[in-house]
DNA sequence: AAAGGAACTTGACATTGTCAAGATTGTAAG
DNA sequence: CTTACAATCTTGACAATGTCAAGTTCCTTT
């Protein structure tokens, strides 16, 4: 028997094969029948698991977000304020983007439009999102970031972290800047200008 | 004759043709056939005009470029001090991407990936930036923004700006907030936060 | 042991990007 | 005015890809 016709964990093989061939040949290489072939099964296997192309790069993205997550997690702990940690958080986020452009890139691409329902993707994105809500909390507790809405200052925060990064990958940060600093530096410098989100509204 | 071999000016009018698809169908119609078809010609005669898909998808993100520059060039106008015209001037990019989403997201969809070069495409984005920078220029004259590297400010604003847009385009703001606010109220909200650059780094 | 269903393969088809060859038209040189 | 030429457009073809239908294999359940 030269094929395996119950291949155990074929759907988190799909996945994998997925991911290595972003990391490897970027976006245009992610084709249904070159995933199979990574994967070792014809090119309609998929769709034992599947529903459509989509729906694999629905868990391809729900995938990234489950590794921005761990990556930011990582990014929590030792003894550094909240303030600092949120700076360690950036950096993490910013050194997933520059990792794995592509998967980045797709797990932000807006897999979700069609309003089609992929609960694993939410799922992972809503726990991706509260982490950076608890971190804001930190901060706010300490005093290091006004009081006010918590999630609509994770966002704000997020946004922030989200668009230079995504203005890098799409090099669109003037190459001016980018020629003299390293891009850790330049997001750091972001980050200083925008985010010490202490109360300098004060009436 | 039913054809006109000489369509006189088909590159500008496929242009237009993929844009009113991303319009009217988005970004999965937009196939160099169906552009084509739009324009009244047959499927291979964009290759008199562009390499290849990619330059087209290029020219289309330049003129996106283009609208967008007029868009913020328009919100430019008016008696608002500096400040308030960033603020305008931010809603503008907002508003071009509810508008046009399909359009916005292959504008920034990184379409200089793979080191090839599209001279409009460059020159059109750093126009745009350009205009960011000005602005930039007349906030720091009127003390309303830190002294400094004023195109490393004007990233700094633009990524706040952006990020927030590209993920609300992404769906990825929660929506316990959309639910309860416009989001253009939102927009205001996180620019409010972050903004105000002003000299609260003043050691 | 037989049946049934899930997982996988094979084969087919429509769509799409791309190229090659030919047809058409404006233009410039004779 | 004619003729050659280059640019533009059409037609026809091909390979790659997403997707479906039918058949095959294998595990599980009875």
């Amino acid at each position: 028997m030269n094929h395996n016709y119950h291949h155990g964990d074929l759907k988190n093989a799909l996945i994998r094969a997925g991911i290595e061939l972003l990391s490897k040949e970027g976006v245009q290489a992610l084709t249904l029948r070159s995933v199979a072939k990574q994967a070792g099964v014809s090119h309609a296997a998929p769709y034992a698991h599947f529903a459509d192309k989509q729906a694999l790069i629905a868990a391809i993205a729900a995938e990234g977000y489950a590794k921005l997550y761990a990556k930011l997690a990582a990014a929590q702990y030792g003894d550094a304020d909240a303030l600092a940690r949120v700076f360690d958080t950036a950096t993490a986020y910013l050194q997933f983007a520059l990792d794995e452009p592509d998967h980045f890139k797709i797990t932000f691409s807006g897999v979700v439009e069609a309003e089609k329902d992929y609960p694993e993707y939410v799922e992972q994105s809503r726990r991706c999102f509260a982490l950076v809500v608890a971190l804001v909390a930190d901060c706010q507790s300490a005093g290091l970031v006004v009081a006010g809405d918590t999630q609509m200052i994770a966002v704000s925060i997020w946004s922030c972290i989200h668009g230079f990064v995504q203005l890098w990958l799409a090099n669109q940060l003037p190459s001016a800047l980018t020629a003299q600093h390293s891009i850790h530096d330049l997001l750091r410098f972001h980050l200083e200008q925008v985010l010490p989100i202490t109360p300098h509204l004060a009436p």
